[in-house]
RNA sequence: GGGGGCAUAGCUCAGCUGGUUAGAGCACCUGCCUUACAAGCAGGGGGUCAUAGGUUCGAGUCCUAUUGUCCCCACCA
């Protein structure tokens, strides 16, 4: 017996059991095959910290969408999965979870605390890993990376040695940011921005000869300890004489120059600049230029150092209060205005960070970015849409070198020993130097620090294949095809991972960077933790079910916009996954037992050349939409055709075949066209198009591997599906009338039909009785017309006998009204074909089609003005 | 300061290289338990496509300016 489906699509007894299945056959799984073309995505690897939020849903569902296609479509498609080690975001969690214990890094040591991080990974590492599997994901688990095993953190090695003996890697004094809570670097990129209400303080410093002042102005009044200079504008007449003086700084009593520097705007201000190289980036050119000394004035997590007693051991704001206080005192302050201004914060923690000048490794970018700007420029790599090349291209040509290492201990650790007798550094990537290779002395110590999180995730499109081996994943599936991922991480890791690939491998990551925007709640808001608006996708996946919450996700969505997630649209969603399943049911109901064709029959009706019609532009379309990304079209004209066109009207008109003869026919078609359409909708709703499938003739293991329908210049019925929209448009106009004029369907009329399409309307007559509440249909015959509502079509006029139900008056007024319509229309059309500018300019086939449409107004137009003259 | 997005029905958004009468979903109104589905069916109302110019035979679509809004980058202390 066929398998009975219930009534409502339950996603929760499907969703697991078939996901199983798909493992068990190990459909996810691809390997190097000669016989195919490769076609290659590799994860943005989440996070090990992470638990899947809406914006990863979206991502993965994209590449999904895109990966299940391919293979369909043949290609041997590798979806490369793995995870994230995120230096900072883990390391702070481990130390928080050791604070609850009461001891810190320190306490453990480095190797305990190492220990406890392999063992948090292992415990909720693969959280991110189980949660994708919910969502459908087909990635190839057998190959799932992580950033921080053998094989990545080998090619780390790799490439920090190149890189190193090219000297485009090189350690220096420089300032950089710094993250007092995170306690480490991080580079420009981890940066965030914001306004934050401030002050202006106007200080003065006396001149050490006694002869006046100068008057600036300072944000940040406590990194007065460490300033100096002061600096004018050399253009700046006010303060020509200045220059070369000295002044005797307030509190601290350093006597420091008065220099010269374009850096000074001479509009902001007072045109006076306090510098201090140690704690501000543009000091500390400034610094550079005149040979200024540098000096730190705080420690690690920003308090102020031992060489200030008075303040020494203050957090940076209260020692802040203290030197405004005591400025005040001495009578160097002259007064405070409020200012807002934009502060540098830590993208992880949000804590202000500190420019600071520390000792740091640094990746010299200029050389490197040149070839990177080339690839997309030359169109290698592809940004779609486009536009996010020029978020690109400003970020590569102003790029400034890189600040990698970061003191932290969870991580690829610098491989680099210094030694403690000669000072020279030693680089090993294979293990442990037994001395250093300088001098052969043994006092050697290996870096402390470890490599910023997204050197290695830079590496990700190739290190995952087994580079730098050239083995025979690398071979065949790099580079990929497409990398998915928000707009907000393409400096972070997109043109990383170009640069990286194009200098270390030869080659560029992937073809298409294929950018999306964020998931916004209801409201258009970002989706934060501080809101408290985020929604979780395992909960929506419990209510609604994995598919619905895929297909919401790319409902409507085009490439680099951000999309909303609204209950109505994931509800609406999951109402189609019903809608579907009840159209499998019914094709299902109607199957003989032994049924198992799913091969169109040799006979096609009119209404079957109509549907496959359709049906094949719909497949040309729905597979052109999704290989140029255009998620959202392909998904809308999909879920149309499914719900309108097949459901609304096939099956409908099917209805009228399936008791009579040809009845097999019809289940052919419906069954033919329904697995057409699960397939293209697969890639979309994974989980119940397999459910269904599964249920109906099939051949083949699973619809994921299933042959993705192609286009056929055989099933271009555009004659036969013309006629029929005759007959489609002859019961909408119908439907239109009766539910104008309040009559249930119920209450069945005779149809009248005067057409020059007779043939046509034979054949849609059943349908016009079965969907047009038609209890008889006369073609062509004469009968008595008075008193017959009039329904006006482009290919016919019919009329209904109810004489009963019409009132005459209205009647007419309604048949002038559509008659001064047309007429509207048809003069406008009538002048448009008369511009000899249009007619002569316009392409041949528009200005036939406008004559085309004239022609049918106007035989509309007498339809009409007949039916009126035969009113009176 | 530089760059970019967006502005289309009450709401959320489509609308490709300019070409019929600008579409969908939701919401709203009317009528239907029509034997796959009320998570459904049939029908309907609703838009001077932000504003002002321009290019064109033809502009929601291209150009310029303006307004509003959001974002990215830079960081004048």
């Amino acid at each position: 017996m066929r398998k009975e489906l219930d009534k409502t699509y339950d996603p929760a007894q499907v969703e697991k059991r078939v996901y199983q299945f798909w493992l068990d056959g190990g459909y996810f799984h691809a390997e190097v095959n000669p016989e195919k073309k490769p076609f290659t995505i590799v994860i943005p690897p989440p996070n090990i910290t992470g638990k899947l939020h809406m914006g990863h849903a979206l991502d993965n569902t994209i590449q999904d969408i895109l990966i299940r296609m391919k293979r369909m479509q043949g290609y041997e498609a590798l979806w490369m999965p793995g995870t994230d080690h995120a230096s900072i975001a883990t390391e702070v969690k481990i130390v928080e979870n050791m604070r609850a214990e009461g001891l810190s890094k320190d306490d453990v040591g480095r190797d305990g605390f190492l220990e406890r991080a392999w063992e948090w990974k292992k415990n909720y590492g693969g959280t991110i890993v189980k949660q994708l599997k919910t969502l459908g994901c087909s990635c190839d688990w057998d190959r799932e990376r992580f950033t921080l095993d053998e094989g990545c953190s080998k090619a780390v090695r790799k490439v920090f040695a190149e890189l190193y003996n090219k000297g485009l890697i090189y350690r220096g004094e420089r300032i950089i940011n710094w993250c007092p809570k995170c306690g480490t670097s991080i580079s420009d990129a981890e940066v965030e921005y914001e306004d934050q209400a401030g002050h202006f303080w106007h200080l003065r410093y006396p001149l050490t000869d006694g002869s006046g002042w100068l008057e600036l102005a300072t944000t940040r009044p406590e990194t007065l300890l460490g300033d100096t200079a002061v600096a004018v504008n050399p253009k700046d007449e006010r303060y020509t004489s200045y220059i070369g003086k000295t002044v005797t700084l307030p509190l601290v009593g350093r006597e420091i120059p008065v220099v010269a520097d374009e850096y000074v705007d001479m509009e902001f201000g007072t045109g006076v600049v306090k510098i201090t190289p140690a704690h501000d980036p543009n000091d500390f050119e400034v610094g550079l230029r005149h040979n200024l000394p540098v000096i730190n004035v705080m420690t690690d997590d920003a308090k102020i150092t031992e060489d200030y007693p008075k303040y020494a051991g203050m957090d940076r704001y209260d020692a802040r209060k203290a030197i405004v206080a005591d400025l005040e005192e001495g009578g160097f302050l002259v007064r405070v205005e409020d200012h807002e201004h934009n502060v540098g914060t830590c993208y992880r923690c949000h804590t202000t960070v500190e420019p600071r000048v520390s000792l740091q490794w640094f990746v010299a970018m200029k050389e490197l970015a040149k070839p990177a700007i080339e690839a997309v420029k030359d169109g290698d790599v592809r940004f779609v849409p486009e536009r996010f090349d020029k978020n690109y291209f400003h970020w590569m040509e102003n790029i400034r070198d890189w600040c990698i290492s970061r003191q932290l201990w969870w991580g690829h650790r610098i491989p680099v020993w210094y030694c403690d007798d000669c000072g020279k550094d030693t680089l090993c990537v294979d293990g442990e130097p037994k001395c250093c290779e300088h001098c052969h002395s043994e006092n050697i110590h290996q870096d402390p620090d470890t490599l910023d999180t997204w050197f290695s995730s830079a590496l990700w499109p190739f290190s995952t294949m087994g580079w730098p081996e050239e083995t025979p994943e690398y071979n065949y599936f790099y580079p990929t095809n497409v990398l998915v991922t928000g707009y907000d991480i393409i400096t972070f890791w997109v043109s990383r991972m170009i640069f990286s690939a194009l200098a270390y491998t030869g080659k560029k990551p992937f073809t298409d960077v294929v950018i999306h925007g964020l998931v916004r709640d209801a409201l258009g808001r970002k989706m934060s933790k501080s809101l408290g608006n985020g929604i979780d996708p395992l909960e929506i996946i419990d209510t609604f079910g994995a598919d619905a919450l895929r297909l919401a996700l790319v409902t409507g969505i085009s490439a680099g916009n951000d999309t909303r997630f609204t209950d109505e649209k994931v509800t609406s969603c999951r109402n189609f996954a019903n809608k579907l399943w009840n159209a499998a049911r019914f094709v299902l109901m109607n199957l003989p037992e032994d049924f198992n064709e799913t091969e169109l029959p040799e006979e096609l009706a009119l209404e079957d050349k109509w549907l496959l019609s359709q049906y094949n532009d719909l497949v040309k379309a729905a597979t052109e939409n999704i290989e140029n990304y255009d998620i959202g079209v392909a998904e809308q004209k999909i879920v149309d055709f499914i719900w309108d066109t097949y459901c609304s009207w096939y099956i409908e008109l099917a209805k009228a075949r399936l008791q009579g003869e040809s009845a097999d026919s019809a289940r052919r078609v419906l069954v033919y066209v329904l697995t057409g359409v699960l397939k293209l909708l697969h890639p979309f709703m994974p989980f119940i198009t397999e459910e269904i499938w599964q249920a109906l003739p099939h051949e083949g293991e699973s619809i994921m591997v299933a042959e993705w329908p192609v286009y056929t210049e055989e099933h271009c019925f555009t004659k036969e599906a013309e006629d029929f929209t005759k007959v489609m448009d002859a019961i909408k106009a119908i439907r239109n009338r009766r539910a104008e004029m309040n009559v249930p369907p119920s209450k069945k009329a005779k149809l009248f039909i005067e057409t020059d399409s007779g043939e046509v309307f034979e054949q849609g007559a059943p349908f016009l009785m079965k969907l047009a509440s038609a209890s008889e249909v006369d073609i062509n015959v004469e009968f008595d017309k008075a008193g017959a509502v009039q329904v006006i079509t482009d290919a016919a006029k019919i009329y209904i006998p109810m004489a009963e139900l019409i009132d005459m008056a209205k009647e007419l007024e309604r048949l002038n009204k559509e008659k001064d319509q047309c007429e509207k229309q048809a003069s406008g059309l009538e002048a448009r074909l008369q511009n000899p500018g249009f007619v002569n300019k316009a392409p041949e086939n528009v200005v036939a089609a406008e004559r085309d449409r004239l022609a049918k107004l106007k035989e509309r137009l007498a339809k009409l003005e007949e039916s009126i003259a035969a009113m009176k």
